[in-house]
DNA sequence: GTCTATATAGCGATAGAC
DNA sequence: GTCTATCGCTATATAGAC
């Protein structure tokens, strides 16, 4: 970090692994080049070398922020007092991003989904995101004395990744929040 | 057609639509080239235009044979007696190809999900696929008596493919039949 | 009708000027 | 440390030979 940044705006590594992940998110991985999120970050476009040795260490620098924010959500939920109601908040999360999800995917889902055909190394790095969400629930449902956490913890990822899906693919957001509420209900059903 | 079709190997167009077909789940949309595609038909690479204008059309036409494989297993299903028959033989299919799904991801949910993001038009015809799909789960559900059919289809077939999405990124065939196993569980227990 | 040779364009990446 | 000019490669698509 340079002197000059705490006064001014983000700095270029920060800016370009910003606007890769909008980039990557509403264009998918390949559709996006590095001269769009050069620009996007307003840095010149030869320049993302600089900052990133190759297009791979930038996407991985973008998995690794979105693995923060994962990070992040869970620890906000851990602040909650019953595992269902941790639970619920991970279905509401999905509630609340229903339009961002009908317009360009889950976040989260179609990156992995996309890098799964892409490339092996990337998509084990990736594979991290989902890994960890599925590790969080199990614990959740655990916690509720479930000896079947586990398949507990697919069967409420599988159903949010899925209506993130069709939602995307009709351009229906409603069907997103139908889904999250309907996994609320379910999770309390549980209790 | 030609006359001595009838005789020998499908014609080259054939044989160029079902070698895309694979390719295109194998590697994904984006990562296979008309070279690849073309070698793997035991066709000459610039002779694919004789046959599709531009590679869109040889994409929409592997769309086409995506979408009479699925009309043809649900025409397969509606021989069944009852709806949740029906339904639970859905489910097993994909349990019965746990181990491709696993491998490459379900053939229809990876392709809607990468060509969501890569063109619009091509996602718009690719998205009949699964509204096929769900339109039919629905009618099953309704023929149940469920007044709620439109929701259960989408919980069903977002299951299904939020599963082949985890099995996919964590390449656990197991995972895939589990959840399908649920699912018929779940169909069985809404009779 | 069938196939080859090639045009065109766009990307990731690099070398080196400032 | 920052940026520009450009290289080399690959992919789609076409023009035209056979």
């Amino acid at each position: 970090m340079t002197h000059s940044e705490t006064r001014e705006r983000p700095g270029k590594e920060e800016r370009l692994v910003t606007s890769a992940r909008e980039l990557l998110h509403e264009q998918g991985v390949q559709c996006t080049t590095l001269a769009e999120i050069a620009e996007a970050a307003d840095v010149p476009p030869g320049n993302v070398y600089y900052y990133f040795k190759t297009r791979d260490d930038l996407l991985r620098a973008v998995i690794d922020s979105r693995a923060d924010n994962v990070r992040s959500l869970l620890a906000s939920l851990d602040r909650r007092a019953t595992p269902q109601a941790r639970l619920k908040g991970l279905a509401r999360a999905w509630a609340d991003s229903a339009e961002v999800v009908a317009a360009h995917g889950c976040p989260l889902g179609s990156l992995v989904s996309e890098l799964n055909k892409l490339d092996e190394s990337l998509a084990k790095d990736a594979s991290g995101l989902l890994r960890t969400l599925l590790d969080w629930a199990e614990s959740q449902f655990r916690e509720m004395g479930r000896r079947d956490a586990g398949d507990l913890a697919v069967t409420f990822i599988a159903g949010v990744q899925g209506a993130a899906l069709l939602a995307d693919t009709l351009s229906d957001a409603k069907l997103m929040t139908r889904e999250a509420r309907r996994l609320e209900r379910w999770v309390e059903s549980l209790g």
